[in-house]
RNA sequence: GGCUAAGUAGCUCAGUCGGUUAGAGCACAGCACUCAUAAUGCUGGGGUCGUAAGUUCGAAUCUCACCUUAGCCA
């Protein structure tokens, strides 16, 4: 088969911060894909680049009190160090930050505007006149109008999960200067993304996204204003690029980050005399695939395809997202000291330990990954020490003592080696359609095979009989090719124990094909441990390195309880107090509200008189559990009308919220209808 | 709040078109073995398939509601 051409992305880490595990699960993923291909005999090319810039990065350059320039200069060497460190093999790492990318970044705008797909309009926007800047969504912070919580950002609320636009934030001051913001006028430069509805339709339903991705996308066309223009323009001062023919407009830093990809594809084609037009002309016979995660995934699957189409490239053969990690279960935190940074588990962890995790848990699909560490270190433990290695490590003693390292002539099995030969085809294909997992089982299953094998033949008793010598070195030399397949296979994964197991068989380089066929007569070298056993302290050492690393976030120690959060209010007389009628009730029935997300509707027993009451406990009671129980109401209350019925009083409950809510039960003996005084 | 996904054994995950008794690895228990890094092999226990209803001769699988988790959007 004639070798395909492929090139091969992973997203630009942005460069205003270190490289983190979550990060890793894509660097991985998408380097497991690139050695396979290569391994294949595939021509590859796996390129990435830092994403420069915006104003994140503006004004963090400006806090260290250094030029953006040397901000991302270190970064950059940072990142580099952490991939190399993964042994994620880029054939290029650039920067957007490049006279490539300003090429393309103006080639592609200019290519849009001359087509008409891009308009001029004004817009208001919050604008900071002390730091004299705009101010994007992030660097305004106000009360939540919908909880009231203090410092929430402009877009979204972590209190409570609302989003909003910043002018919506009670009390809004800018994160920079701290002064309250005014509105202004500010003309911006939009991407009129509507115009290609056409295209990404059919890009989305071509087999180039996954299904539930293009599902999603597909919103985009049915929502009520269609395809919505795109902002693509920021103002002055702004860390970026100038956009062609204006004098203090820059482009938003989402435009030039994927851009990138061809910017370090074009410097390494300028490296190599590699040919750039193969790959990025339409029609061509070349591939292109993006590894994004699935927070991206609109800006890769609609904007990025629209430019690209827009300005005469070709589009990716395939974008393909995957989902977030977990660690533990839960999103990675700070305080909870989950948020693991490459270096720390570098400093502490055999990177292939990782690699081969992530590998026997990613699929082709969009689903979160769990790093659960206890379940890291028994799968690695088992899988990889004690059956992979396992095999040449109980072989090779053999091999080496008492047969001068020399592997026999013949398979005593050859059968048997065939089938490790014939499962090649099928783990190739997991690998190329992304399945990792499913491969990683197979090729589990293919080492469980091997122990089983050696176990029953017993190299150990034949060798205690002088006449079944030979035996002996046959089934050794059979368990070792069958090592050796396995290792060939799981080479894409683990290229440093493929590297290792390539210096002890002593027979050059290991390539896909060379599996087909077993290695006899061979003079291999001694044993040496090919990999070692994860130990809990060794990951309780990394955690503990990984706090000290990552400063406790601000927000951590501040005062809180229910009486700093929520202070007791005025001082009342017994008279208003008197004014209020609190009884026992009985609940006596609890039902959901069709349509209300916070609502139970209860109706409630006074003994003799009934009353539907509509609660806002949905959050934290079943209404199952709740009827028969005795509960406390406000019985004067006046009746008020709500959208789903009138509710006639109120059930007393204490608490925060969600799923922190405690409804009141009088002592047993309380019958319903008595007054609560 | 809307949408796209996910929820299967203690843990991590398979489960194809609706079809026999729901599978694997790890963990656990017992046995065997002592070549191998406390490795390996054999046997076994362990499940209300998130909850509740519906369609069907038959539901982990299809439909609806609800709960939980993640992401995107307002």
């Amino acid at each position: 088969m004639k070798p395909r051409k492929i090139l091969i992305t992973s997203a630009l880490p942005y460069a205003n911060g270190p490289i983190h595990i979550g990060h890793m699960v894509e660097y991985i993923q998408t380097d497991i894909w690139a050695r396979f291909q290569r391994l294949r005999g595939n021509e590859c090319y796996y390129v990435c680049a830092d994403d420069t810039h915006g104003t994140p990065i503006m004004l963090r350059a400006q806090q260290e009190g250094i030029a953006p320039e040397q901000l991302i200069a270190r970064v950059a060497q940072e990142h580099q160090r952490d991939f190399s460190g993964f042994r994620v093999a880029f054939d290029n790492y650039y920067s957007t930050h490049s006279d490539e990318n300003r090429y393309f970044a103006e080639f592609i705008y200019k290519a849009a505007r001359d087509n008409g797909h891009i308009e001029k309009r004004t817009i208001r926007q919050a604008y900071d006149e002390q730091a004299k800047m705009f101010l994007p969504d992030r660097f305004i912070k106000g009360e939540c109008p919908r909880c009231g919580a203090p410092d929430q950002y402009g877009d979204n609320c972590e209190a409570c999960g609302a989003t909003y636009s910043p002018t919506d934030l009670k009390n809004a001051v800018s994160a920079i200067s701290g002064t309250k913001p005014v509105e202004k006028e500010t003309e911006h430069y939009f991407f009129k993304l509507g115009h290609f509805e056409t295209f990404l339709r059919e890009f989305l339903s071509s087999g180039s996204v996954q299904k539930e991705i293009a599902n999603k996308q597909m919103e985009w066309f049915e929502s009520d204003q269609g395809l919505s223009d795109w902002d693509v323009s920021r103002d002055a001062p702004y860390w970026g690029f100038k956009i062609p023919d204006t004098d203090d407009k820059y482009f938003y830093v989402w435009l030039d980050a994927p851009i990138g990809y061809l910017a370090s594809f074009k410097n390494l084609c300028n490296r190599t005399g590699l040919d750039f037009d193969a790959f990025w002309k339409p029609g061509s016979d070349t591939e292109v695939y993006h590894f994004i995660g699935k927070d991206i995934a609109y800006f890769h699957t609609l904007f990025w395809p629209a430019l690209l189409h827009g300005a005469g490239f070709r589009t990716p053969t395939a974008v393909n997202c995957h989902g977030f990690l977990t660690v533990n279960g839960a999103k990675m935190s700070k305080s909870r000291g989950t948020f693991i940074q490459a270096e720390s588990y570098l400093k502490h962890l055999n990177p292939e330990w990782l690699r081969y995790y992530f590998a026997s848990k990613l699929s082709n699909g969009v689903d979160d990954l769990d790093l659960n560490l206890e379940d890291f270190i028994a799968r690695v433990n088992s899988d990889l020490v004690g059956k992979v290695v396992n095999i040449a490590s109980r072989c090779a003693g053999f091999i080496n003592k008492r047969f001068d390292n020399k592997l026999a002539a013949q398979l005593p099995d050859a059968a048997l080696y065939q089938e490790f030969a014939d499962a090649s085809e099928r783990i190739a294909e997991l690998y190329e359609s992304r399945r990792y997992s499913q491969a990683m089982r197979e090729i589990m299953a293919l080492a469980d095979k091997a122990n089983q094998y050696v176990d029953e033949q017993k190299p150990w008793v034949l060798a205690k009989d002088p006449e079944r010598l030979a035996e002996v070195q046959g089934v050794c030399t059979q368990g070792i090719n069958m090592f050796r397949a396995i290792v060939t296979y799981l080479k894409p994964v683990l290229p440093q124990l493929a590297l290792d197991a390539e210096g002890f068989l002593n027979a050059g380089e290991l390539t896909w094909d060379s599996a087909a066929a077993p290695l006899l007569n061979q003079d291999i070298t001694t044993f040496k441990a090919l990999m070692t056993r994860v130990e809990a302290p060794m990951v309780e050492a990394m955690l503990e390195d990984n706090r000290q690393a990552m400063p406790a976030p601000a927000e951590a120690p501040k005062a809180t309880g229910p009486l700093v959060d929520d202070p007791i209010s005025p001082t009342i007389e017994y008279d208003d107090f008197a004014k209020i009628d609190l009884r026992v009730a009985t609940i006596i029935k609890a039902e959901h509200v069709k349509g209300a997300d916070k609502l139970v509707q209860l109706t409630l027993d006074l003994g003799g008189e009934t009353r539907n009451v509509f609660a806002g406990i949905k959050s934290a009671y079943e209404p199952s559990d709740l009827e028969g129980r005795l509960t406390v109401m406000v019985a004067n209350l006046a009746p008020r009308k709500m959208r789903f019925g009138v509710s006639e009083g109120m059930v007393l409950a204490a608490g925060p919220g969600g799923k922190d809510l405690f409804i009141l039960t009088p002592d047993s003996g309380a019958q319903a209808g008595m007054r609560v005084k």
